[in-house]
Parts: structure tokens; sequence; C-alpha cells
DNA sequence: GTCTATATTGGGATAGAC
DNA sequence: GTCTATCCCAATATAGAC
């Protein structure tokens, strides 16, 4: 059941603790199973990690961090607001078809136990204040006249909404148009250059 | 406990149980809680709904019901694309406000089991096939030469997406944007006018 | 139909041997 | 560090009285 030989026992933990959290949900995911997919027992299980909810947390601001540090570069790449957007949308399509419960799993977590994730944001959020530095750039822009007078916020919303709701709601989407597996693949690779393009339309006077 | 004294006990148990379920998800709900959510006990509960998995089918079939309801009038209303795309998204986002759980109930519980939905859905679109109806409205006005050559299963995604994510990130948001109750709100109410405005310019030849 | 009491299983957690 | 065995409470489900 393990999914690697060459992990320590801590390092197989994690990995499968990771993959079936992210696809259960903390009350879908049993002990019981973590162990069989990590090739151990429930009591080894108990002595890395005291709890399951000790094991979770961990999980949770592990996979946390790994979802924001794909928006890192949003914040922080230093070109055009065009090009941004347009890497953005490409990378973060990628990400998500390898991270398909990724989202999911934290909107669900952070909607019914809100309070245990304050620690986690305000830490990856409190020294730099991302926001300023690219609302910067964008008042810039539109001193220069590029742009449009759009609030900046509700686009970054749009611009996430769209590269996340159809890999979250995929089987929804494949039910809705009848789609195979390969459909959809070539639907979310269609998808990109559209969301881009939207995106982009919506901001920059042409 | 009971919501509502007017109602019989089924009604009440179905109140009851629709609350914890969209909230909790399946494996989140306890049958206790919904017991004592509907006045009732445990026992009274099996009574009427043998398991807890039959309760379960029955109103994550009606959940799903009512938000194909809401979608009902994209496929069916007779009038100009553009004002459908700015009426849906005004009504959804209210249907939202009052639905919070909703979309990621389905959502995740589709996704949790995917097995389970196949009947409901194809119950739901074999009949009459609405996606045929609004694609040839569509068809149409490529034709007159007033629309982009764009896919309109994408921005029927793009639609979707834009309005159901905020409110299933909820708490995301507004932690991200540092936001109170009340600039959420506001936030929600500003985006009527940019979704739309958004979506329109992605398919409108100006 | 509705209740109290109880059976039964599931699942998190610990003890103790190796 | 790792295992087997066991504890114990929570949660689904049923029996049986009223």
């Amino acid at each position: 059941m393990a999914e690697d030989k060459n992990e320590n026992t801590e390092e197989k933990i994690i990995t499968a603790a990771n993959e079936i959290f992210e696809k259960k949900g903390y009350d879908g995911a049993k002990m019981q199973e973590i162990a069989d997919k990590a090739g151990i027992n429930k009591a080894l299980l108990h002595y890395y990690f005291r709890s399951k909810d000790k094991l979770f947390e961990m999980i949770f601001a592990m996979a946390f961090n790994r979802l924001a540090k794909e928006m890192d570069f949003l914040f922080n790449a230093d070109m055009s607001l065009e090009d941004k957007i347009t890497v953005f949308v490409d990378k973060h399509a990628d990400f998500l078809s390898k991270n398909r419960h990724l989202p999911l799993f934290i909107v669900n977590e952070v909607n019914r136990r809100p309070e245990m994730f304050v620690n986690i944001f305000s830490k990856l959020y409190e020294k730099d204040d991302r926001l300023k530095k690219i609302l910067a750039q964008i008042e810039k822009e539109k001193k220069a006249g590029r742009l449009k007078d759009v609030d900046l916020r509700q686009v970054m919303i749009n611009l996430i909404s769209m590269n996340v709701f159809p890999f979250a709601a995929k089987p929804l989407v494949k039910g809705l148009f009848r789609m195979d597996e390969a459909e959809f693949n070539k639907f979310i690779q269609d998808r990109k250059k559209i969301v881009t393009e939207t995106i982009i339309n919506s901001i920059v006077i042409k």
C-alpha cells in the first residue's frame, strides 16, 4: 500500500494523510485508511502525530501554503499586468490539473472551521503586504490611462473563480455537457486563452 | 429546537436534515443533531427514513433540483442574451446569499459519490435538451454578426464560476481582503454589475 | 407515531511487548 | 520505532413499551 519505499515513515504518513484528507475532508478521512495507505498501523500513526486533529492541522497548513505559493507570483513577478495574467492562467491550470482536490479541500475546511485558519492566514500575509504591492502597480497603470477604473479585488476574484471552479465542479461540468475525459481536458486547455482574454478585456482600455 | 410548529414531523425532519447536510456534508452530519434540530429523537428519524443514506439521498436530490431550477431560466426565458445574463446574475446573487452552502454542498457530494448523481442528473436533462435551446439562440445571433465566435459552454462556466465561487469561498475572500460582513456584502452587490459587464464584453462585438 | 432503552459497529486513542 | 491487543466513546440502527 505504501506509495514510495524510499520515504521514511514520517514522510509516508504525510504523503498518505495529505492524499486522503484532500480527497475526503476531515470528517470523511479515517485514521485506519491513512495508516493502510502509508503501509503502517494506526498505533504508529498516533506515535508520530498524537491525534487526528494534530495530523490534520499539519496537512492543512501545508496544503494552504502550497496553494498560497501558487498565487505568490501574481503579486510579486516583475512583468506587465497582461503578461502576469497570461502566465498565471497557464501555470494555474496545469497546477490544478495535478491538484484536483486541493482548492475544494481548502475552501471546505475553511468554511467548517474558520477560526483554525486565521493563524495560518495572518502568518502568511502579515509581514509583507502583497496586496499593496500589486495595488500600486495597478494605480500606476490607471494613471497612465491604460486601465479601466475597476476594483482590482473584483478582477482577482473573477480570475481565481474562473480558474478554480471548473476543476472543483469537474463531474458536474462533464455531466452537464456530456463530456468524456478527453473532451474535458480539451475544454480545460481551451479555457486558458478564453479566461485570459476575458480578464484582460475587462480591465484594459482598447 | 424544532424550526416551525406548523410543520408535521416529516416536514420538520426534512427541514432540519437539509440544513445540517448542506452545512456539514454527509460525513459531518450526525443523526443525533438532525433529530435535535427537528425536535424529535433518533428512533423516530429511523422510523421515517430507514437509514442515514436514504435520508441523505432524498435531501441531496431535493437540493440538486432546487439549484437546477435556478439555472432553468437561463435556458428558457424569452429575452435577449444580454438581458438574460443581466437578470440571471442579479437573481442568482440574491439566491446564493440566501443559500450560502448549497452549491458547495452539491459540488462536494457529487465529487465524493459521482455515481449517485448520475440518476438525478439524467432524469433532469434527458427529456428536453435545454442546451440545444440556448445553443440555437446563440447560433442565430452569431449569424446576425452580433456575437464573437466563442464557445458558449465556456461562457456559461465563466458566468457560473464568477457567481458561485465568492460565496463558496466567503471566509477566504473576507480574510484575503480584510473585510468585515458589511464590506463583504457590498463587495457582492458591486459584483453584479462587474460580472454582467465582464461576460457581455466577452461575447458581444462592439 | 413517538418514546426509552439497548444492541452493534466504527473509529480514535492507549498499553505494553518486542 | 513498530507491532498486537484492547479500551472507550460516538454514532447508526433496532426492539419493544406506550
